[in-house]
DNA sequence: TATAATATTAGTAATCATTACTATATTTGA
DNA sequence: TCAAATATAGTAATGATTACTAATATTATA
C-alpha cells in the first residue's frame, strides 16, 4: 500500500470530529485541502481505512453510511428531531447476547445495538416551548 | 384510503412467511397472483403499510431493506453465512435504555438491536467438516 | 344502477448512494 | 533516476428506491 495524500486528508478528519460523517461530507470537508479529488477516491478509501480497521463503517441508519473515526467500540444515539448521531459514553452489553441464544439454535457471536431519542440540545430546547 | 387487490395480495404474503424479503422478493413471490403488477406498485404499498402500522420496516441490515409483516416486537438474528434472517424468541431489552440514559444529557426513548454468528442450519453444518 | 370524485395502478423516468472503469499521475524501491 | 506498482480524477454504470403521469379501479351517492 502506498501513501497517499487524499488518503491521509480523509483520515486526518475523520480523527478531528465527532460527527459521523457521510462520504459526502468528508468529501465538503476536505475539499479546500485537496481542491481536485473525486468523490470515488472518498470512497475508496474509505472502504479501505474500514478494512484496515483505521476507521468503522456505520450502516445501521437510515440514509446514507457514516464513518467514524473513534477506533474503540462504543454505541451510537441519533436524534429524532435534528438526526445528529453521538457517541454513547457506556459498557459493552455484552450480556444481551447469552439472552439472545437462550432460545436459540444457532450460535450467538455478537450484536450492534443502537439507540434513539432526543439529543441534549433539542431536550433543552424543547422546554422552552 | 380505497381497497387494492395489489395491497391485499403484499400484506397476505407477508403475513405468511418468516422470511423477512426485500421489496424485490415480495414483487416475485406475489406475480403468478398478478401478472402485470409493476415494483413500484409493491415499493408504494410496503411504506404504506409500515406507516400504518401493519407491517415493520428492518434498514438495520445490509443491503436492500427487508420487511416483516409480524407486527409483534421481537429482535433479528442475520446468519454470517448464509445471509438468512431470523426472528429471535426473547424478551424486551428495555433495561439497556437506562443503561444508555446514565451518562447522557439527552433523553432515550428507545433502542433498536440486532443479533449475528450461525443460524441453527449452518451451525450443524459446520460440525460435519 | 349510473355517475362522479378520488385513490390506485402500470410503466417509465429520475434520483441517490455507491461501485466500476480507464487513462493519467504519484509513490517508492532498486 | 527510472521502472514497477499503486492511486488518482473523471466519468460511466449499477442497484435500490422514489417521482411522475395517463389510464384504471374503487366507492359514496344520486
Amino acid at each position: 500500500m502506498k501513501y497517499s495524500k487524499q488518503r491521509e486528508s480523509i483520515l486526518k478528519y475523520l480523527r478531528s470530529t465527532k460527527c459521523h460523517p457521510t462520504a459526502e461530507t468528508v468529501y465538503q470537508n476536505i475539499l479546500s485541502e485537496n481542491p481536485n479529488i473525486s468523490l470515488g477516491t472518498v470512497y475508496r478509501n474509505l472502504t479501505l481505512l474500514t478494512e484496515l480497521g483505521e476507521i468503522s463503517k456505520i450502516t445501521d441508519f437510515e440514509g446514507p453510511d457514516r464513518f467514524d473515526g473513534n477506533n474503540a467500540p462504543h454505541y451510537h444515539f441519533v436524534c429524532r428531531e435534528c438526526g445528529a448521531v453521538l457517541d454513547l459514553e457506556m459498557d459493552s452489553l455484552s450480556h444481551i447476547n447469552l439472552l439472545a441464544a437462550h432460545n436459540f439454535n444457532g450460535t450467538i457471536e455478537g450484536h450492534t445495538a443502537h439507540f434513539y431519542g432526543k439529543c441534549p440540545h433539542c431536550a433543552s430546547h424543547n422546554l422552552e416551548s
